[in-house]
DNA sequence: ATAGCGCAAATTGCATACAATACCCAAATC
DNA sequence: GATTTGGGTATTGTATGCAATTTGCGCTAT
């Protein structure tokens, strides 16, 4: 009944097809994100195969995805240069996210869909309860809420039905500060008492209620307003640097320097 | 002051480096538009460099940049086939566009843009308002107006001023019947005397005011509006088989069969 | 001293040989 | 007769040599 996967998760998936690239495109991605690519600094193809002992071409497969991910630009003669991202572009990627999101959660509201079809996010909204009251701040308290935020954001994905919708909120979450959980980490040092993770569980619950009500609007609105959130945290973050650490790529990130 | 550029145009322009990429792309994207490779057919590398004569790496770097832009998919086994679309995944990029476009359009109206950043959209009204006016339906009027309706929308997405925002759009874009233009051949076809055109115009002026007003949720519910008017053009011409040959990318639609 | 020109080195783009893998059909066995 | 296994074929994945382009440096001339 729910159509969907029509619109191909290769872009979430980039679908490397052989060990080699993949073998580059998960070595590469992790030697970027940890800084040993630093932003503006060129890579070169033979750069590379020196590093990973792989030959040339996965290796240029490799670079081309990461390009598409958004951490890579090209250059004007050929070759690829590592980007580098400022606060204002998380907060950009946060804000579309949200809008990306809202989108999903009005259509899942207004698909009305039945009680058995949002019974798997009622499960995942008891079940975070139970991680959120029960456990006391723990590691691994924190790393089960992270699944069960990813699951409740990808069953709104399901429930809205919609292929390009997908396949938009996939490109936009290939930057890895622009996913939902990107900040929980952060957050949870921060604020030792989970208080941001009891209002996100809240938000939840009323978008929930929402799109269960078929209230598009609402939901929407509540959605975006979720994403918010993450641009808390992150501005919670702001200045602190042992914290800013935490931030996801934060290798990839370009302090505000030059101001007049 | 309205940084932009810097998600790169990557994504819009698929960054092919060389000529022969270049070439390779652009004439495999026309023989799939074409129909040439009819939807659910596989592509195989060898085939394409028969057609093209062109070597396999090139045209091995345009599949996998056709496959991001939306046509093609990948196998499980490796290879590619090209896609199909239904009349519904039109209806979903359409919206999804909308979405997007909408959250330009509050971006934009939220910046407060100043009567001299507004200046170049209102030459794009006053432009179309003469073309619309002035001149009798003619082939030549209506690619003029095919222009100023994609300046209009670009001019829209910078002033919404955010790298995040125009990736997406541009990735949604890339599928033809997804662009702002996609429908107005038809349009002009079904309609002689432009009505719908001058709807679009109408609804391009409130657009403009709304943002000059700093209305931010007026202006996103009015551009939303307007994607929808693609929609309606789509449902004129759906069933009439003449006129859904002018539905750009037409070959890649599969009619709705199957039905209980 | 500086600007412009040209050559050399480095780097990407292209082509192709070779390897690995998946697919298909046929044959044999249960 | 159905199922499974084997091999052969087709197709993609990988590596690398070669070509073309770009970049940067040094030399020269003004």
């Amino acid at each position: 009944m729910v159509k969907q996967g029509s619109f191909d998760d290769a872009v979430a998936r980039p679908a490397p097809r052989s060990r080699q690239q993949i073998q580059a495109l998960l070595k590469l991605r992790e030697l970027i994100l940890s800084g040993a690519f630093p932003p503006g600094e060129r890579v070169s193809e033979l750069d590379v195969v020196g590093r990973l002992g792989i030959s040339r071409t996965p290796i240029r497969a490799a670079l081309t995805m990461l390009q598409h991910e958004g951490f890579l630009r090209t250059l004007p003669g050929g070759g690829f240069i590592v980007r580098d991202f400022s606060i204002a572009d998380i907060h950009d990627a946060i804000d579309i996210r949200g809008v990306l999101e809202g989108a999903a959660a009005r259509r899942a509201a207004e698909r009305k869909p039945s009680p058995a079809e949002l019974a798997p996010m009622q499960a995942v909204l008891e079940e975070t309860d139970e991680v959120l009251h029960a456990a006391h701040p723990s590691q691994q308290a924190l790393e089960h809420y992270v699944r069960l935020n990813e699951r409740f954001h990808r069953l709104l994905l399901d429930l809205a039905a919609s292929p390009m919708l997908r396949r938009s909120l996939a490109h936009v979450q290939s930057l890895p500060f622009a996913s939902p959980n990107a900040f929980v980490e952060i957050q949870a040092r921060v604020n030792a008492r989970d208080e941001v993770l009891l209002i996100a569980q809240a938000q939840h619950r009323s978008i929930v209620e929402a799109i269960a009500l078929g209230e598009g609007a609402r939901a929407e609105s509540l959605a975006r307003e979720h994403a918010r959130l993450a641009r808390r945290n992150l501005d919670l973050a702001q200045g602190r640097l042992e914290l800013m650490r935490f931030v996801p790529g934060a290798a990839l990130l370009r302090e505000a320097r030059e101001e007049p």
